[in-house]
DNA sequence: ATTGCGTTAGTGGTCTGACCATTTATGAAA
DNA sequence: TTTCATAAATGGTCAGACCACTAACGCAAT
């Protein structure tokens, strides 16, 4: 690489990369040249190409396909999610930590009930009362409806992380009686309720 | 690499430093093993070592040092936003569901101000107004002082993200307008003209 | 001409081994 | 004991090789 900066070989790569699909405009779909042709061009190694390029294929800026090529992606930040949630959520967190942030994203989705319609409400019946899972089932509902993948994703990875943690869960009845209140759209009272089981 | 599933290599070798870690509970600053050991203890290439390690480091989850060696590194997601802010492709969707989301964290960081004493409150002082960075140091500052480190990681994160979609940011003097009503306890007003920001 | 299929060129996936630059540990000399 | 040159360890980079997979090509049979 021509740039005698600091900057490792395999950023300067991305620098590059990055100005090629600027200049050209490049949209979902369009493919980037293939590793040799950017270590010729870049006068960088395969090996230093290859470091960058699997460095944004993990963060899902790009996919590459075995024999064909590389090709640039619409991102979703919700996978990042994913990929990062072993190092935030590992480190020294205490459980009431853990918790915490759980009960805070589960309000914040209660909160919006408001947003949904009759139908979506309705839904609600598919719930499995009988199932160990219930307080799962209801976020991911509610969640999904909320048509917020990110945020499903968040809590998601948080409340799989507080359960690993070994904490008495929710108690099913107590979780129906929040659906309870929901489907009668008594959403005020479902936060309460709510509310008082984390406490 | 032993597993002969379709998995790549390096991504192979990502799932073993991450279970590396969470295993010796390793923190802030403690040392990875050298490329070299990866190698040899993964059954991998150095190169596929490197794919994996230079692939979290991008990510701002280690550090390395010439020399010295690997050492994880909490904290700093997206260091190197940089790097990657133009050629992110994103869809309008994605782009209001990240927005929404930091919208949401950051209400729920501003509605627990009155958990906050004085003498916290004072430190807002210390915020530089000319920054222009202010908005992210003054969240830093108030997700720390509410003892959460988990949200404020998650919402470091979800601005990271938002900064690589490179939109539009919140103007300073906004932000420093929020700062004041702070300043002065007007919490709800605060919460208020935040609020305004995002719609 | 059309269809079918082996060949081949291009591409990503992985490994080996080499050399350089930097830091730290080592050990001999003062 | 201190000082400082040397060695060892580590990350940074490269060249080249081989495999696996895909798509395009071209020849042969229809």
């Amino acid at each position: 690489m021509s740039n005698p900066s600091k900057m490792k070989v395999y950023q300067e790569v991305l620098n590059e990369i990055r100005r090629f699909i600027q200049e050209r405009e490049l949209e979902d779909g369009d493919r980037i040249p293939s590793e040799r042709e950017l270590s010729d061009q870049l006068n960088a190694s395969r090996a230093s190409v290859r470091e960058a390029l699997r460095a944004i294929e993990l963060l899902g800026l790009i996919e590459t396909r075995h024999g064909e090529g590389t090709f640039l992606r619409t991102y979703k930040p919700f996978h990042s999610v994913e990929l990062l949630s072993t190092f935030v959520l590992t480190e020294a967190q205490t459980k009431d930590e853990l918790k915490e942030v759980q009960y805070m994203l589960e309000q914040l989705c209660l909160q919006e009930l408001k947003r949904l319609n009759v139908r979506e409400i309705e839904e609600l019946e598919s719930l499995d009362g009988a199932s160990e899972q219930i307080h799962n089932e209801l976020f991911i509902l509610l969640f999904n409806q909320l048509g917020n993948q990110l945020l499903l994703k968040i809590w998601h990875l948080v409340a799989g992380f507080q359960q690993m943690t070994e904490q008495e869960q929710l108690d099913a009845s107590d979780v129906q009686s929040i659906i309870d209140r929901i489907k009668r759209q008594e959403y005020d009272q479902a936060i309460d309720t709510h509310s008082r089981l984390y406490t």
